[in-house]
This record gives C-alpha cells, structure tokens and sequence, in this order.
DNA sequence: CTGTTAGCGCTTTCAT
DNA sequence: ATGAAAGCGCTAACAG
C-alpha cells in the first residue's frame, strides 16, 4: 500500500497556514513574509508533494505565450514531426493556456534566418523553443534572449555558447558512426562507399551533418577500414542536375558497395538505383520522410534511422510548460534513442 | 485558433437539460427518459466533446479492481518491463482510484499456472491484464470471465479462442523474419546458423518462440538462401549442464557464423563466446534483459530487439482504465514496435 | 426521472 | 501579509 497523497490543504495544516500561503510559497508569488515561508519550505522538505499538473491548469488563468522558430515545414518532412511532437504535448496539456506563435525561416537563405530572428526579438514572450541552423545568427538571437531573461529549449541540434533550459536532439556524431557501421556490416566487402553530404553555401559552421561525417570518418578510423570513400555531388537549390550528377558519379566509380545518405534526402539515390536497376548497392539513409519511408518499404533503403523528431517537439514542449508552471530544475542534455528500422519494422513503428 | 473546448454544460444547455442527465447519458448509468437522452446523443453527434480524464478522476469515487497475471516476475528481465509499464500507467492516472492484485505463475511449470488461474476466478474484480503462457489453460480463464462478463486485455502475447478487449504485444512472426534478416545480412557467407529455441516440455501448443521460428524459416525460404540451420542444445531447467552442450555443439559444428537467439537467454550465448575468445560469429538475440544489455554493449551480441515490454505494460493498462470509465470502442490488434539496437544506440535507448 | 448542490485539488480573488 | 471563499470541469448524492 503507498501512502496517501499530500496536498496542498495538507502542507497548509502541517505549516500552520492557509492553503493560499503555501501556493504562493510553491510559485514564488510573493507577499509572503519570512516565517510563513520557512514553516512551509520546512515542511515541503520534509513531504513528497508532487503537484498534478492537470488540475493546476484547470485553476491557472494566466496564459502563456510561446514563441516556435524552425526551418520551414514541409510535408512528410522532418521539421514537421517536431511540429506534430509540440502539438502532441499541447493537446496533452490542454489545461494549460498556451498561445503559441510559429516563425519559420528558410534553412537555404541566412538572409530570411537573419529576418526572422529580428522580428521575434521585438514580440514580448514567455518563451521559445528554437530550431536551429545557422550559428551565429543563432548565438545572436539566444544572447538578445539572455539579456531580456527569455528561457529556449533547442530542438534537432545544440548551438554552442548558449544557455538554453534544455536541449533535445539525436546524437549526431554517434549517427554517423552508426550509419558507417550498419553500410559497412552489410555490403560486400571490400568495395567502395558513397557518401552524400549537402554543403550548406556560405555558411562552414558546425552542423549536423557534419558532425554525422566526423562519426562516420571515425568509425572507418577505429575499426581500420580501408574502404574509399567518394563524396557524392549533389545540389539541393538545383534538384534538376541531380540525375545527371549521379550518373556521373557511378560511371566515374564502378566498385561502389555502399552509400550513406547524411542528410534525409536518402530517396533521391533511392530512386536513382531503382531507376536504373542497380541492385548490388547498400543504402543506409536518414529521417523517416514519407519518401524514404516508401524507398524503406520497397527495400531500395536497407536501414533507415529515425531521430525521433517528433518525441524531440514533445519533450520541448512538455519540458517548457513544466517549466514554467513549476520552475523545476531541468536536465539541460537530452539525447533522444536513435531507431533503426527495416522494412520489417517501418510498419510497426510509432515514436509514441 | 482553434474552437474553445466544449464541456459538459455547454452540451447541457444545448439539450435543454441538466449537467447531471448529460453525465447519465455519458456514462450509460440508466435513469434517463428516452427523449432527455435522444436530445443529449443529438448534441454529441454534433459537438467534438472530449472529456478530460485526469478531471474525470478527480470526482470519481468509484475503486476499480483489476488483476494481474503473468509469469513470476525477475529483476531485469522481460516480464519486469510489463510491469513497470503497467506501474507508469497507474502514475499518470494518480487521480483514477484503481486497486491492482498481482498473480504470477511459474511459466515453466503448468500446474503452478492452473492453481493461479483457479484463484484468480474467485476473486471479483473489474478486468485483468494477463500475460499467457499455457494455451489451453488461458483459453480456459477466458472462457470463464466471458461468461461472468468480465474484460481482460493480453500483453506479449494474443491467445487464439479468445475474445480480449484487446492485444499488446509484438509481431512474433516478423520478430523471427527479421532476425534471421539481420543475421544472414552480416556474417560471412557462407557458413552455418545456429539456432537456440527452448522447447517448453509438456507443451507444444504455439508460443512466442515458434512463431519466431516460423519467422526465421521462412526468411530462409523466400530468400532461398541454403545455409545449414542448427539447433542449439539448451535447458532452463538444468542451467548447469549448459556449458557442456554449448561445447559440444561447437565442437561438432565448426562453421557456425551466426546465432540467432529466440528466447531472451542471449546472453548465455555471449558468455559462452567471450569465454571462449570467437569472435568470427555474429549473434541477433532478443530482449532487453540486464545481462542482454550488458552483452550489446561489450558487442558479443550484434543486434538486440526489443519487444517494448514496457509500452505494451503501459497501453494496457491505460487502455482498460480508459475502457471502464468511458466504455469507449477500442482497437482489439496492437502490435508494438520491433526495436533494432546495436552498441551505438542503446545507450540512447529509452522505451518513452 | 431530473435538476441542484457539494466536493475533488488547485489557483485566484477579495476582504481583512 | 493572510485566510476565506469562489470557481475550473466533472461526478455523486440528494431532494424532489
């Protein structure tokens, strides 16, 4: 048998007070002088008093107001799970009065990234949560942030020299050396291996996949593999070129085993094979977009690994209203799992 | 912006009656004249009313008794999952009065299974969670609880000739597919499969393991792949001798490259292998049990599945609470995710 | 059969 | 600064 539940009329009796007194002790309401507040702080020491959320918001009549900027959403997208997963953790809280304003900003144009930001900064919030792209104009925002005492949480990657509350994201290194592993364990060997990876145009800084390229470089490095790699090209602002790049490549190089795919485009080689009935090829790809999906579900992608970006939008969300209900501390590093999946599996698969 | 919540006085009103008929007719409890309840099931079919079950529990006074039966339970291993999943959904429903008794049963011994279904039938109680094991014995406490009306939910496993409210459990079939996929992906091809299934003596009736097997066989067969498959030797019941069938067997059999394992008892295997310093053969096994884990991370086992124990557990257990307080339809086929972990990625790992 | 009312745990408001 | 009381959406108990 566990014991009863305490609440606040029972904090109230024990501290010799009123249940208004120890809510405003619990939220830091003020108006509350020094003795009253260490009779109840005694006392909430001493107790498990474990507030529900839920009737909380049912009494709350302050409303929040929530600030969501990410690269823009498409659909079947990656960007649009994490969107879902704070919708998920909205509607789950429904309680709670929460207004949520989204700006998106093109991930291809650090000038619409620049623009976005700016125009954030002069709405008043409670606070964000922020997918970011570009580094510094990110590390600009979260700064103008700092002085005004605006709490973000991050979600896809971390930026560095930043504070954030809290940040949810895959590993992104151990991606990489993930991918080079599964490709590697299942192709013939010794052969070549692809690897496509987008350069983002003027913008060199830290991202995911290049933290993906250093786990997958690695990986070859420890296990002392020997296999060469040959950089895919490959244009995201002129898709028109791609099937001509390609073609390229495989007649350039014959004795490709392999392919990794480090960013979620993993169906444009997909089809590519398809297309051209290559069949002796492994492809290891990234992010459960409905087309890689698809190219999962025909075999032509042999492992595909998911993120979780929608657990990632959730967890922010959830963690943010916690947070600002109940000013409880908050782990700042949240790594979420990395699923691999097969067309065995894609069909069972549910992040919740 | 999305349209304001709708509640129990707005559908009130709406039908020209009082809160208090609305919530008769909601919950089906009688005492309601034809016409009150065909205006109130007018407005519903309009409105999207949603109830809010952690404020629905609130008021609730009603204690709901459910049993649990499932195999004895052991620190870190399969069953514990079910249970701590079924332990998170009584948390999140803090507000919901629910009573739990506990039946296990040793699984390896049927009239330990017998004695505690027969107890089980003498307690009233509102549903059951069961974890089966012996066929006929389940299809017998089924049958039993149909005719006193009393639902029951399945984790692990669906029982045929039975009519739960429902299933969790993981495709055992596709379970047994995929590992026989993963193993022939990476061992050196090609050689000898080894195969480890306990047989359950007494009882030959369809468990998990054969319909992994039927899995594995018929990945096999599709692929029309032609590597030798070897049984084996191995006693639950008598642990000791299992070092010696294990040397005997690779003793007899020197081109064994991959091992699949189709109980949770991997681990035995990994020992054996890291004892014996081979590490030329590949081993799939299954279960996130302590020492499974412990196997994956020291990479005697390759690839280790996980059946989401702790999911199936929880959406049990919400499931039937749900069910007994809103009687709403529910999905009778669950599958829950097959989850593919290596080394890399079980460090991340997390079942929510 | 039906409407009214009290009360669940929590926050807010309003006197004091 | 503090306690008392009202009210959130829902169910249970009661009076008619």
């Amino acid at each position: 048998m566990r014991k009863k539940k305490i609440r606040i009329k029972d904090i109230a009796k024990l501290a010799g007070v009123s249940t208004g007194t120890v809510d405003r002790v619990l939220h830091n309401r003020g108006n509350v002088s020094e003795s009253a507040r260490k009779a109840v702080e005694k006392v909430l020491e001493q107790v498990d008093y474990k507030p529900n959320i839920h009737i909380s918001g049912m009494s709350l009549k302050k409303k929040y107001h929530i600030i969501i900027t990410t690269p823009t959403v498409s659909k079947g997208e990656y960007w649009e799970s994490i969107h879902t997963g704070i919708q998920r953790a909205l509607d789950e809280y429904e309680n709670i009065n929460v207004n949520c304003l989204i700006h998106t900003y093109n991930q291809y144009d650090i000038y619409s990234c620049r623009e976005t930001f700016k125009e954030i900064l002069e709405i008043p919030t409670d606070a964000l949560i922020i997918g970011p792209t570009f580094k510094k104009e990110t590390i600009y925002l979260t700064s103008e942030l700092d002085k005004k005492s605006i709490p973000y949480i991050f979600v896809d990657s971390m930026v560095e020299q930043t504070s954030p509350l809290a940040f949810f994201s895959s590993n992104h290194y151990t991606c990489g050396y993930l991918m080079c592993k599964l490709v590697t364990a299942i192709m013939r060997n010794p052969s070549d291996i692809g690897i496509l990876q987008a350069v983002r145009i003027g913008d060199k800084s830290a991202n995911t996949t290049i933290l993906r390229k250093n786990g997958f470089d690695n990986y070859l490095k420890e296990k002392k593999l020997t296999n060469r790699v040959y950089r895919i090209p490959f244009s995201v602002l002129e898709p028109e070129k791609n099937d001509d790049l390609l073609s390229d490549f495989f007649h350039k190089h014959t004795d490709i085993g392999g392919i990794v795919v480090l960013n979620s485009r993993g169906n444009l080689i997909a089809n590519y094979l398809a297309k051209n009935n290559i069949n002796d090829i492994k492809l290891v790809c990234i992010d459960l977009t409905t087309p890689n999906i698809k190219a999962l579900k025909k075999e032509y992608i042999d492992f595909l690994i998911g993120q979780n970006p929608e657990r990632q939008g959730f967890m922010a969300m959830k963690t943010l209203i916690e947070f600002l209900i109940y000013r409880n501390p908050i782990q700042v590093e949240n790594y979420m799992p990395l699923d691999i999946l097969t067309k065995e599996t894609i069909d069972y698969y549910q992040e919740f």
